[in-house]
Parts: structure tokens; C-alpha cells; sequence
RNA sequence: GGCCUGGUAGUUCAGUUGGUUAGAACGCCGCCCUGUCACGGCGGAGGUCGUGAGUUCGAGUCUCAUCCAGGUCGCCA
């Protein structure tokens, strides 16, 4: 039998009862039970930390009877007095007092839990996720839930304070083949029919400032059937932004102003404004990265003038059919980068599309080059200088195309830095990345293609190439990155619809296309619009940055694994056939 | 879909060159203990070594297949 709470409620948290002298009534859960047969010690935990309770000799002998039948995780409240411990435990922000126990009620009974409620538990993630209500009872992940409600007040008060209207958009929404797959939700009422839940809110929160809502703000659920990763979930949040009447720089001062009062209220710091911006031709030169980490510097370069004349071919070779050769200096790197070590950086390179590695490694008095043969002397201290290679340190060469040679070194980049220990983990590094091609060239397709999606506004100096030369044109998108990761995207929008349907033409969309894909859209721009932009700031990386977490599951409730399936619920799982009748929907049977 | 890593008690792990009854810690059960604090002491229960096949006198260990989990590449306008 288990106790009611009867009129009895709780009048502190666990970790709020600092003082002694207090009457208090406190509840949670026992996170540890230390029974001296004449004496019990039980530590009570809620989400406001932990507490100890004593039951002695002058505890009322059915309460201490009871006591002494608590388990791990039973849910008690506890009536009682505070007072001055006798040892004090410094580990603990309520270690200087103790409760006297004088009135307990056991609210809940509980088996075993599978693993150990602590913090510093070691029980694998499955296991954890399995029973996720047990992981969240773990003060961490307690805190980043805190901690990512703290980012979304924030967002809230900071928007609503500029003007900006919360307004829900449509989870059901037409399906867009652009893009990421689409998550599916078929009609019963039109069979054969689907629905699709959305990949981001921006059809909807363009034609919000089509209808004059000006300034609109959403803490917005998107989903992509895509490949799960660590920094990736099927369903993520974002906050969601669109203004009116504004330009590029409108919206990156709003923004920045946001992230001030963000690192003000969530982690008591200060930042600088404005945050610096790099182009996005600067960023893949410089650092390989449309994301890049600047909290170091190892940037990338180009060695290409130095070495297109050489006898050695990979890098002669990969010059002349329009590639370049690169590399980045990675200094006082030799002891830890051995042989062995490069050995490994060569299979990753080559895992990520590079035919292979050149390096200089300068550990003793004179250094190992494989290539240095292919130069005379000369040329070689040439080279050292101009890249700034001196003894201690090791150069990475890549020699491709560009579009292999810059991610390649970029990706390289990051992995020798985390090699190195080299990158101050404390430091928050914000960067705007602007200026983004409009258009990329799809080899495969003999296309090109829009690289955001076809509404966004070209920058206003390369209108004229848009028919002439599509490479030229940049686009007025921006992203926003910290820490090389990608917090927020967003861009200004077109208005014009006549410039609207000349962008259709240069993607190579037909009538019938455009209209299929976008027929409202394009239309409700008929009607007058505002000139607009906005972006979403993803706040489960957000989330995930701020607390420091190496995983997107650790900021969110309920996550999903890798293969988009939820552990604990076991979804998704098949449904009856009853239920795909009523759909019109009949399941193909596995291939062999 | 490719590649890499892992799967042994409720949990986290160890398990040597293939060789007797597969171990430890925590947790669990019982007993003892009036000041513990990740309490301590004594005793006990608990295993289809992910699954299936193969090699072998003998497989946790070797081979193949398969399932599950994580990471990564493809993918994510």
C-alpha cells in the first residue's frame, strides 16, 4: 500500500533547504538509502537537487519502520525540521544541514531501475533512451532541458519585444519534392492522397508577410526523412524568423542582438557586436568550410603558382586540368603527427574523396618529403617560407580539383586541430558566412542548380549575369556559424515576380514545373509583397553548444537513433490492415 | 547503401595461444552495524557469451552469414 499526499504539500525544493531551523515538506525521489540499523540516512533528489533525511531513535517508531523499507527511487515526502549536520559533506550544495524526519508518506513504490540514477552513470545510450524517463531524472540532462527552455524564453521575450508576432503554421502541409525527402501523411479522405509535415515553415512564413503580418516568430517543429547523425535528428526545432520592409543588414543586426542578450541571460556572457562576417568564397579559400572553426588559425594555402612547373605530376598534373594544390601548416606538430599518424590522416583524406596526401614532416634536423625530390633545393626553401613550414612542424598537401581540394583540406583541417588539442574549448566564435553562390553546377544533371531554395533574392550587383553567367551571381543568404557548426540560415526573399519567374527560367523549370511546385506561392506574390527575409536558428545545436553536449539527444526529451526510430516507444511499428484499407494503402512486400 | 567500432550476469566490463565448473565491480536478496554521505562487514542468488551455421576431440575465443547499437561517407535545395 502507498500513502496519499493527503493535505500535506511541499513548501521547498530538496537543494533549496540551505539553512538550518526550517519546517519544511520535501518530495522526491531516494536516490540513496545508507541504513545503520539505528539510524537511517535517505537522500532525497528532485529537480532541485538533493537533500538528507535522518530517522533515529527519536523517530516515531512506525515512520522508522518505514524507512527502513524505502528503496532506490521510491517517491517519498518528508515532513521535517532542518538542522546543522555533524560532519559536513562539501559535496553537496545542502551538505551543512540534514532534515530530522517527523512525518514520511511513500507516494510510489519502485522495482530496481535497469541502470543507476547518477549522473555519472556509465550505462550504455540504448539502454538509456529505452527508458528515457529514468536518463531525464539524471540532473544533467535535467539541466540542458532547463538550459534549452532558458534559450526558447529568451528567443520569446527578445523577438516580442521587437515586434514580432507568434503565429502557428501548418504541420499538414502540401508536399515540396525539392529538397530533403518529405515525411508522408496520407488522406483518408482522399485516398491515394498524402500530405507532408513540414521541412521548415518558410512557404508559410513568406506568405504570412505577403498577408502584412510584418514580423513573425515561431518555435517551430521541422522534420527531413533524411540519414540521422549526431548533429542530426528527423525532427528538430527551430526558431523561426521573417521580417518586412527590411534588407540583409537589418536582419543580421536583429539577429546579433539576439545572440547578445542570449550569451547574456543563458551564460552570463559578453560578446562583442557586431560579429565578424566572412564571405563565402573566403571562407572555402581560407578555410575549406562553408562553416568554418576560426577559434584557431592553420587556415589553408594555395601553393599552386609555387609548384605548377614541378616534375612532380600529382601536382603539376592536378593545376593543369584546373585544380589547385594546398595545404595548411600544422605548427610544432611533428612529435605528435608521426609517420604512423600521417599514415592514418592519408586513409582519412582518401575516405572523404582526396586521391591522397603529400606532406612535409620537419621533426629532426632536416625534413621527410617524399615529393622533395622533384625540387631542386632551392625551390624547396622557397616553399618553406612561403608557407611558413619550419622545423617542428608538419604541412598537409592536397592536390585535386577545387571541389575536392577545399573540403578535403577544410575536413583535414579540423582533424589534425583535434589531434593537436588545439582548440579552446571555452571560446564562442560567431560568424557570419554571406555573400553564397546562387547557383552550383551539377555535373550529373549538366544543370544548374539553385544552392538555397529559387526564392531567394539575388544580390542586387549580379542581377545582370543571371542569363550570362550564372557563376557570378551571389545570393543574399547569410548563415550564421559558431564553433564550425551551423547555427542558423536564413535569407532575404524575392518580391518581384517578374525577377521571380526569370530565376525559374535560369533553373531550367518549366511552366508546368513551376506551377506544380509553387503554384500559390508564386501567385500570392502577384499581389503585392513587402520586400522580406528571415532565418531559422536551429535551437537544438543551439542547445546543444550552449550546454556543452556532444549529442543532439542530449537536449532533446524524447530523441530518436539513428535509423529515425525511438527506442522507448519502439516506434515506428506496423500498423493494422484495417487502418491502410481505410488509407487505400497496401504495403509492397520486401524485395528479395 | 559503403566503411569503421562494439555486442559476455540487471548494469559496466575482464576473459591469455581454442582447453577443467565463464570472473570482477556496482545493483539485487538475507544477516550484522547509532552518524553515514557513491557508508561498511559477512553470506547468497543471478549467464542460451546478440542469433544461426561452419571448422575442431573441444569455440566466449577462429571462419561465414545475419541482427542490433554507435560513428562516419553518400544523402540533408
Amino acid at each position: 500500500m502507498i500513502d496519499s499526499m493527503g493535505k500535506l504539500r511541499r513548501t521547498h525544493g530538496c537543494g533549496d533547504v540551505t539553512e538550518p531551523g526550517l519546517h519544511v515538506v520535501v518530495g522526491g525521489f531516494v536516490q540513496y538509502i545508507r541504513n545503520k540499523n539505528k539510524v537511517i540516512f535517505i537522500v532525497l533528489r528532485d529537480r532541485s537537487g538533493e537533500v538528507q533525511l535522518v530517522f533515529n531513535d527519536m523517530t516515531d517508531r512506525a515512520i522508522f519502520e518505514k524507512a527502513a523499507s524505502c528503496k532506490n527511487e521510491y517517491v517519498l515526502l518528508v515532513k521535517g525540521t532542518s538542522i546543522i549536520r555533524q560532519d559536513i559533506n562539501p559535496n553537496m550544495k545542502t551538505g551543512k544541514i540534514e532534515i530530522i524526519a517527523e512525518d514520511l508518506r511513500i507516494l510510489a513504490k519502485a522495482e530496481p531501475t535497469p541502470f543507476t540514477i547518477m549522473d555519472a552513470t556509465n550505462a550504455g545510450e540504448d539502454l538509456r533512451l529505452k527508458y528515457r524517463y529514468l536518463d531525464l531524472r539524471r540532473p544533467s540532462l535535467q539541466k540542458n532541458l532547463l538550459m534549452r527552455h532558458k534559450i526558447a524564453k529568451c528567443a520569446r521575450e527578445y523577438f516580442y519585444e521587437a515586434g514580432f508576432v507568434e503565429i502557428e503554421t501548418p504541420m499538414m502541409m502540401k508536399s515540396t519534392p525539392e529538397g530533403a525527402r518529405d515525411y508522408l501523411i496520407p488522406s483518408r479522405v482522399h485516398p491515394g492522397e498524402f500530405y507532408a509535415l513540414p521541412q521548415s515553415p518558410q512557404i508559410y512564413k513568406q506568405l504570412l508577410m505577403v498577408a502584412g503580418l510584418e514580423r513573425y516568430i515561431q518555435i517551430a517543429r521541422c522534420f527531413r526523412d533524411e540519414d540521422l547523425r549526431a548533429d542530426r535528428q528527423p525532427e528538430f526545432t527551430q526558431i523561426d524568423l521573417e521580417m518586412s520592409f527590411v534588407d540583409v543588414e537589418d536582419i543580421l543586426d536583429l539577429t546579433e542582438g539576439f545572440v547578445k542578450k542570449l550569451m547574456h541571460d543563458v551564460l552570463g556572457r559578453e560578446i562583442s557586436l557586431p560579429l565578424p562576417r566572412l564571405s563565402y568564397a573566403d571562407a572555402m579559400n581560407r578555410y575549406g568550410s562553408d562553416k568554418p572553426d576560426t577559434r584557431f588559425a592553420m587556415e589553408l594555402q594555395d601553393v599552386s603558382e609555387l609548384v605548377k612547373d614541378s616534375a612532380f605530376s600529382v601536382f603539376s598534373g592536378a593545376i593543369q586540368s584546373g585544380g589547385s594544390v594546398r595545404c595548411i601548416v600544422a605548427k610544432d606538430a611533428a612529435k605528435i603527427l608521426s609517420r604512423k599518424e600521417i599514415d592514418k590522416l592519408s586513409d582519412f583524406v582518401r575516405g572523404i574523396g582526396a586521391k591522397g596526401l603529400a606532406f612535409i614532416r620537419w621533426a629532426e634536423e632536416k625534413p621527410t618529403c617524399a615529393f622533395a625530390k622533384f625540387f631542386t633545393e632551392e625551390q624547396m626553401q622557397e616553399l618553406f617560407t612561403a608557407i611558413g613550414c619550419e622545423k617542428g612542424d608538419v604541412a598537409l598537401f592536397i592536390a585535386d580539383k577545387n571541389k575536392i581540394v577545399l573540403p578535403v583540406l577544410g575536413a583535414l583541417r579540423l582533424e589534425v586541430a583535434k589531434k593537436l588539442g588545439i582548440i579552446p574549448e571555452d571560446q564562442l566564435n560567431f560568424l557570419w558566412i554571406t555573400q553564397f553562390p546562387f547557383f552550383e553546377w551539377d555535373e550529373e544533371s549538366q544543370t544548374w542548380l539553385a544552392m538555397h531554395h529559387p526564392f531567394t533574392m539575388p544580390e542586387d550587383s549580379c542581377l545582370q549575369y543571371l542569363e550570362s553567367d550564372p557563376g557570378k551571381v551571389t545570393a543574399k543568404a547569410y548563415d550564421l556559424v559558431l564553433n564550425g557548426i551551423e547555427l542558423s540560415s536564413g535569407s532575404m526573399r524575392i518580391t518581384d515576380y517578374e525577377l521571380q519567374e526569370k530565376m525559374f527560367r535560369a533553373l531550367g523549370l518549366t511552366e508546368e514545373e513551376i506551377q506544380a511546385k509553387f503554384g500559390f506561392l508564386v501567385e500570392a506574390y502577384h499581389y503585392g509583397a513587402p520586400p522580406h527575409g528571415g532565418l531559422g536558428i536551429g535551437l537544438d545545436r543551439l542547445s546543444m553548444l550552449l550546454c556543452k553536449a556532444e549529442s543532439l539527444r542530449d537536449v532533446i526529451a524524447f530523441p530518436k537513433v539513428k535509423d529515425a526510430s525511438e527506442l522507448m516507444s519502439q516506434c515506428p511499428s506496423p500498423v493494422e490492415k484495417a487502418n491502410l484499407d481505410v488509407l487505400g494503402i497496401m504495403i509492397k512486400p520486401k524485395e528479395e
